[in-house]
DNA sequence: CTTTAGACGAAGTATTA
DNA sequence: TAATAATTCGTCTAAAG
């Protein structure tokens, strides 16, 4: 059991083990809350805007074989976008290969006009590919509102997958929608599984199994979807104080300390929390509403709520004076 | 009457043998 | 692959307010 009136004093933190701790340099605050929208990392005492909390596609991102290592030497360039991507690719290779091609022998000449036209052919598949992709990612991010840089990085998310050639046979639209469930989670504004398949054709399920092959075959680490990361959106949507959301991000930290996470939905987690800050602070949303919000169902967060309950020793009928 | 608590089985998931 | 355990969900009943 643990003293309830230290926990709801304490400054909320985000302990996790799979970020960092960051602390504001204008402040020294760690009370650092994401901005849903903007996707942008923020500190809640004085506003400041601390840095585009990017993970690094870094080495552990590239899962190449060698004849994808031979390609990227040539296409890699350093754009976002996919578009814009192939009028550049295609410039180089027309450049190279034509320079190649009026400065050699003949014999080496066949090979290299062959090999081009070959890569034009299959330059236009790739084209008219990741086109159809570009247009859907427009739609998708556009219906969920998705930040700027979420779109950027499914773009990225799909590209490589496409050219490292794991979404052979896989519908253009679905692929898409994983890419982006995928990068909303990397870059901490999540949407469910049940969000992303709404706004597509295909349903939850299906999304979860190309979720799954994009990241097990690119090797893609993408850690677990936290409760806090959920938490903003929803007391949002609630329409509650800060003071409950933070109240709330506080209760979810203590019970992730107490290990009293681990294999539950983060939806109804965060929905829960919010749901007892809610009550504390006065501003009570009855589990209908909140579970309505999140997208569960109102049994789960009598589950959740129970829990968080008997983990702060809080009792509804003896907490006037707090 | 509305909200909340709890029980039960069904269904999907993760882990282990 | 199959069995097991834990979890969520839908529904129902009942208590609380």
């Amino acid at each position: 059991m643990i003293n309830l009136a230290k926990i709801l004093t304490k400054k909320p933190e985000f302990h996790d083990e799979t970020h960092e701790q960051i602390v504001c340099p204008n402040c020294g605050s760690t009370d650092i809350i994401t901005d849903e929208t903007r996707g942008e990392t923020i500190c809640s005492q004085c506003g400041l805007v601390i840095e585009d909390r990017m993970v690094d596609f870094g080495t552990e991102w590239r899962a190449y074989n060698q004849d994808e290592h031979d390609k990227r030497a040539r296409t890699e360039v350093s754009t976002y976008s996919l578009t814009n991507d192939l009028s550049t690719y295609i410039g180089r290779e027309n450049r190279d290969a034509l320079g190649q091609v009026i400065s050699s022998e003949k014999q080496s000449q066949f090979f290299r006009m062959r090999r081009w036209q070959f890569r034009i052919k299959s330059q236009e598949s790739k084209d008219r590919n990741l086109l159809k992709a570009n247009r859907e990612l427009d739609r998708l991010c556009s219906q969920l509102e998705m930040p700027r840089t979420v779109k950027e990085t499914a773009g990225q998310i799909y590209k490589k997958s496409f050219e490292a050639g794991m979404l052979k046979g896989y519908p253009i639209d679905s692929m898409v929608a994983a890419a982006v469930y995928a990068a909303a989670r990397v870059r901490r504004v999540p949407r469910t599984l049940d969000e992303v398949a709404d706004a597509t054709q295909i349903t939850k399920k299906r999304l979860a199994q190309l979720y799954r092959i994009i990241v097990n075959r690119m090797n893609y680490k993408i850690p677990p979807t936290k409760p806090t990361d959920l938490l903003l959106r929803l007391g949002t949507e609630l329409a509650l104080s800060n003071a409950s959301q933070r109240m709330a991000v506080t209760i979810i930290n203590e019970a992730t300390a107490q290990k009293l996470t681990i294999g539950k939905d983060p939806s109804g987690l965060a929905a829960s929390a919010l749901y007892l800050a809610g009550i504390i602070n006065k501003e009570k949303r009855n589990q209908q509403t909140v579970a309505k919000a999140a997208h569960i169902t109102e049994v789960t967060i009598r589950h959740r709520y129970k829990e968080l309950v008997a983990l702060l020793g809080y009792f509804p009928s003896n907490d006037e004076e707090m």
